[in-house]
DNA sequence: GACACATGTAAGCTCAGACTGACACATGAA
DNA sequence: TTCATGTGTCAGTCTGAGCTTACATGTGTC
């Protein structure tokens, strides 16, 4: 995981808002009306924190017909965990500055599979 | 710990400078026109990152006398622990809204979905 | 005194993110 | 046809974080 992607984890997460959103989606999956309903904030807002919320990969939407033949889109918490901490950053962000700065690794082979610290 | 710690601390973490320079300090504490210097960013700026480290309790300064007779403050990082995953998170919305509306936790524990994993 | 190097802060600019209000469109029920 | 309830998106506003430039102040050295 290199820097960005751990920013866009941080940023993510790092919301009032979508700590909120988090934490109702953790009952349940529901359709976004009864999500914005619940958390009283109008939609076009809603959908933007679930925009970034899905972008980051903590939610997972997924269009539904209900019995009345209404289209629901119903969102779900996907599970992640990450330990935050110095080397977690450090990795981060050795991995950018590798690959942008500092390709040729003077020692062996550039192998960017090994990874595995 | 409540969301607004958390996010204290997420807030802080979560920008690409505050990495870089955590990732600068886990080498070793240093003075900050020196770490300014290999940031390559302006003082009053990592000024501010750092007012948020520190708040955030991600590092500790320390005003110390050169052998020249400077004054350099020295920036040391504080070792710091966090998982983040979906427990945290409704841990820390809970927090608050257990403090702020339902203060007296009414009819038993009310556990509604608790999976104690 | 002039210079280099350090800390510390204030004023001001810019811009992305957060948020609101209003739209278009579809469906089932009255 | 009208209403209630969905989805989906756009235009516009506004606030605060991020950043720069510029200061004031202190020290040792030339």
């Amino acid at each position: 995981m290199n820097s960005e992607e751990l920013l866009a984890l941080l940023a993510a997460v790092g919301h009032a808002q979508r700590l909120r959103i988090v934490a109702e989606l953790s009952e349940g999956r529901m359709y976004v009306s009864e999500l914005a309903r619940r958390l009283g904030m109008s939609r076009p807002l809603l959908y933007m924190h679930l925009e970034r919320l899905e972008k980051a990969g903590l939610v997972a939407s997924n269009l539904e017909l209900s019995p009345d033949g209404k289209a629901l889109k119903y969102i779900e918490l996907a599970p992640f965990e990450l330990r935050l901490n110095v080397d977690t950053i450090l990795a981060a962000v050795r991995e950018d500055t590798a690959r942008s700065s500092d390709p040729g690794d003077a020692a062996g082979p550039a192998e960017r599979n090994d990874g595995t610290t």
